[in-house]
Order: structure tokens, then sequence, then C-alpha cells
DNA sequence: CTAATAAATCAACTTTTTTTGATTTATTAG
DNA sequence: CTAATAAATCAAAAAAAGTTGATTTATTAG
């Protein structure tokens, strides 16, 4: 728990609606440690690109991920800047690592190349 | 941060679901602390009884919160043996206590046999 | 320049969530 | 028992969120 830092329950609520969907928070926990590009996500959660790339706008317009483009790719990864950061490093540190659904996700994960 | 009692993506999913609407994230905050019946939840926020009635269900739902039947009251007060309960304590905790929206709630407070 | 690829955006559609008004259930008071 | 009050439930309406297919934008490769 982050003593420090605290927010409005407001602010609160932006980021928790960020992060109530299962698709975006797996793409939370996965973006911790790792920096992915869209065709990734993709491949990994067997979704199309649009419903891809609408639920990380969502993630970045809550300022959760940042964007970084590289060539034709464009990687997202935590945005460890946010205000929000800690709240959601909180929140993913109650999900096991052990969790199925994550297990599979990081079993498919492709490499960048993938698309 | 609680490092104990970690949970499924999909638990912890359900939790947020449940408290990622800014009325239900202020009545967990009420609720943490206090035990209070749908009556004065109706004066605080100023909602239909309904509209309260269904907030709560959700929370009671997915385990959040306990209800006590006393006369012809329901008070509802925060279920701490939920498995949600360290998780939603620690979304709690990053709620500054000047939030000015629970400032207003708080002086609201109207007494049980307020209607 | 042209073709190919990655990913954003857009509008339409679908699904889920929230709110409302009406009704029902349950408890208390006379 | 009857009247009054608290709050749940229900079905319908409204609003919000998610998904899809088509299109656009941007970058890279030839």
């Amino acid at each position: 728990m982050e003593t420090l830092a605290k927010q409005s329950a407001s602010d609160v609520t932006v980021c928790l609606k960020a992060v109530s969907d299962s698709t975006r928070l797996l793409m939370m926990k996965l973006v911790e440690s790792n920096e992915l590009c869209v065709c990734q996500f993709v491949e990994m959660f067997d979704m199309s690109q649009p419903a891809i790339s609408q639920h990380l706008r969502k993630l970045k317009h809550a300022g959760l991920v940042k964007e970084n483009r590289r060539g034709q790719w464009r990687f997202y990864s935590m945005n460890k800047d946010s205000v929000h950061a800690p709240l959601v490093h909180d929140i993913l540190s109650h999900i096991e690592d052990s969790d199925p659904q994550l297990v599979a996700l990081r079993a498919k994960e492709a490499p960048v190349d993938c698309c």
C-alpha cells in the first residue's frame, strides 16, 4: 500500500474504470514488466485489432500506459510517472502470478515481428 | 499493499467492477468505518431509493458489504471477511480524507431515523 | 513513387450498466 | 387487524461501454 500520493475519489474512479475490465487489467499486468506492441496484444488476446486499439486507447487516456513508436510498431508500457501508478501497482499486486489466464497469455507471447 | 491472499485476475475484476463507480466507491469509503442504512445513503447521495438499493445490491453481490437488519432498517457495513477486503482496503487508502465529495457526504450524514 | 504493413479512427451495432416508476415484502406502531 | 414506513424487486427506458468492419494515416521496403 502506497501511503503517499493520495488522490481524489474521482481520480481513483477514473483509474478503476480503466482497469475494471479483464482484458485491460491483464494488459496492465503484462505491461508492468514488458513493452508490447499492438500486434502482440492481438495475437495474445485473440481479439480484433480495433478492439485491442480501443482498450489501449482507454488505458492511454487514463494515463496508465505510455506509447513508444519504433518503426512501424507502437509499443505500450506502464506509465510509472502517472498519478495512478501507485494505485495500479497495488491492484496488480493482488493478482497471483500463477493465474491461469495470465499464464496462458504469457505462453502465447510472440516475437515483435509477429505480424 | 497486502502481500498475502492473492486472487485470480477474474476475481480482481469482479471486485474492481463493483467499485469502479463513484457512488459505490464512496459508499465503500463511508462504510469502511461506519454502519449506514439505506435511507441514510438516499439522503447523503440525493439519489432515489431504488438506485441506492441497486448499488448496494452490487456491492453485496460482490461480497464487499454485509447487511444487518435491525427493526425496519437495513444497515450496511464493510465485509472485512471478504476475499476482496484487502484489495478494497488498499484501493480506499488511495483516496484522500480531504476529498471534497467525501467531506460533503459526511457533512450530510443524518441520524438513522432520518426517514 | 508504389505496395505493403501497423495501427488509429469512425460509425453502426450489440451488450451491459444504470436509472426510474411501480409494485411487493416486511416490520413496526396504533 | 390496519396504516405507515423501509427497502427489495421488477420491467422498461436511458445511458454507457465494447465490438466490428471499413477507412484512414503513417511508416517502411522495393
